[in-house]
DNA sequence: CTGAAAGCGCTTACAG
DNA sequence: CTGAAAGCGCTTACAG
């Protein structure tokens, strides 16, 4: 009855069955010896080692999870993921859940208007134990069917309240102020803007917080925004800015991208020397941030506090939501004039 | 005796069961609705498809690739995926596996040195129906244990022979002689090789075309390799290079990253004009290398055939393995004097 | 400590 | 076209 040679080729692997028959034990005690906690007395436990091992045998976490409904899979849900701030995030997550025994499933969302949503199906569909959102404009609306579906939410610097859902944000409007405050500060007499037309939340509230502190201290100031978040776009915003009747001399790019673009603009088709005729700004503190043509005084996100963050929140066995902000830290290359030691705050 | 309310909060989901019960049809009904090609009557298929909405159900892949065996998971192995190279392969496979109707499951190889192994079992526990393999050396000893697993296994760049496994593969060989010859012919008179001591195989087929194409032409060749391949490595390599008593005047650095910090360091420390000076050539055709600042020429890895490759495999019922070899192409820009419009070959 | 049995949610022949 | 039944590989009370 055994072997039996079925119809298709049936590409089934070793089971808990094949090394319960090997060893002499049941299949319970298969189990229970991958289970760790479980009693199972050092002599069986040695016998289904040695089996499995022999055979090959891993368990199956489709039925694991499918018992205990817990895949121990977490869905990383972005879009652009070959963009530098991304992909560090990315790997960041990823090598930090590993390190907490889950795996991730990574969802790009690049295509779509609703990919968000078909990502997020797609999650609940292999009953992931959480969704990590990074990109995109979820509906609120999912809020339900996540929450009806079991699938714990995570959004990272994204707007959208979600009832059940960890919030990590960061304190962007704060940061654009400070940027603000330390171009003036180093000597800049006309600040600029530059931004991209994609507005994602995170730099709409760093564009804030620069034109706010702006306002507050009664200077006028450029804004400009140009198209998607990339590197040309940087380049277009400089050359917006720079061929301007009265050029700014200190500008804040909400993005490293745009920021590399704009210098790279400014020194080859303008002749302006960083920081002797312009002082510039980025965020994100990408690794080119700190190449040695660019040394750009940036804001970096606390990357690793964001991932301990989520880890610790999925740890947790509470269901209710939350919302915790971090601050960037600044770092200071050599892209703006005076440093700000006596920063007025 | 429904809604048994369990001593767990029980986090079960939506079930194919409850569907049944509201669309007042059988569970096999509700299957066979969300099985493509499966036969049921329009009027059945409505009760379904109404009542699987409003209860929010989606259909359990754990569940469902638990009796096909077949997961619709596809493992991406993979070191530093920070990298730019890296990141956009990742993105470009992710993509492409979701377009095929797969779903992509990362794991990070970087923490360990078995970790290759480590990430395969991973791979085999989940029942991925493949992994595809672009960092770290796997051991060959790993193909039988897939096998027995019914884990099909894709090797991108790596050397290792596996059995039954798709081996995609660069003519690295062809790329670095092709670069010497265009050095030469754009007039250089000693050209280097730079790389990094992290021997992965396609930095050392190039390297290797390229030293062979020198010595088949009797031509002296500096080599030069450091540290890990990154930016850093490239301003070193520069260094060591050009502060030498007879410094090079073309070279070529095996892998883009390297060839932006060796330029950067060529014009900033020792003030090398590029290309009257100094010819470069680099590898991968990253994000940076069209950058205004660097404008690299550089040869380009053809990512799209090389997931079209995989994906077509996949699709593929056979069990055989394969090797394909595919060609880099020629990225002009501007870090090459002459541009080798009579290239000879 | 150990095993037989029930159940997780799905699909797939098998009858009708 | 449709449904009852068996089975995928696991875990978890339940007895012993």
């Amino acid at each position: 009855m055994k072997q039996n040679p079925g119809p298709r080729p049936s590409r089934r692997s070793v089971s808990a069955k094949h090394v319960a028959e090997a060893a002499g034990v049941s299949r319970t005690a298969v189990s229970r010896t991958f289970t760790p906690g479980a009693s199972v007395s050092p002599a069986t436990r040695a016998k289904v080692l040695a089996a499995a091992e022999s055979l090959g045998y891993h368990v199956n976490h489709l039925a694991r999870g499918l018992t205990r409904s817990e895949s121990g899979i977490v869905a990383l849900i972005v879009a652009e993921l070959d963009t530098p701030f991304r992909a560090r995030l990315l790997a960041a997550l990823t090598d930090r859940l590993q390190a907490a025994g889950k795996v991730a499933m990574l969802i790009n969302t690049d295509r779509s208007d609703e990919s968000v949503e078909g990502a997020l199906r797609q999650a609940m569909s292999y009953r992931t134990d959480a969704a990590i959102v990074l990109s995109g404009r979820p509906d609120a609306s999912l809020g339900t069917l996540c929450a009806r579906n079991g699938l714990r939410l995570i959004l990272i610097n994204r707007d959208e309240e979600f009832p059940h859902a960890l919030h990590v944000r960061l304190d962007d409007v704060a940061c654009g102020q400070r940027a603000f405050r330390i171009l003036r500060e180093s000597g800049c007499v006309k600040s600029a803007l530059a931004t991209s037309l994609s507005a994602t939340t995170s730099l709409r509230l760093r564009a804030k917080g620069f034109v706010d502190a702006a306002r507050a201290a009664s200077v006028p100031v450029v804004e400009q925004a140009i198209g998607e978040t990339s590197y040309a776009t940087g380049r277009e915003l400089g050359i917006a800015l720079f061929s301007a009747e009265h050029p700014p001399d200190g500008v804040f790019c909400t993005t490293d991208l745009m920021a590399c673009g704009l210098v790279d603009v400014a020194r080859g088709q303008f002749g302006l020397r960083i920081p002797e005729d312009l002082s510039v700004i980025g965020f994100d503190d990408i690794q080119q941030a700190s190449w040695e043509n660019y040394r750009l005084t940036t804001f970096s996100q606390p990357i690793d506090r964001m991932c301990e963050a989520c880890v610790s929140w999925l740890d947790e066995t509470a269901v209710g939501g939350d919302a915790i902000s971090l601050e960037a830290s600044l770092v200071l290359r050599d892209t703006v004039g005076l440093h700000p030691a006596n920063e007025v705050t």
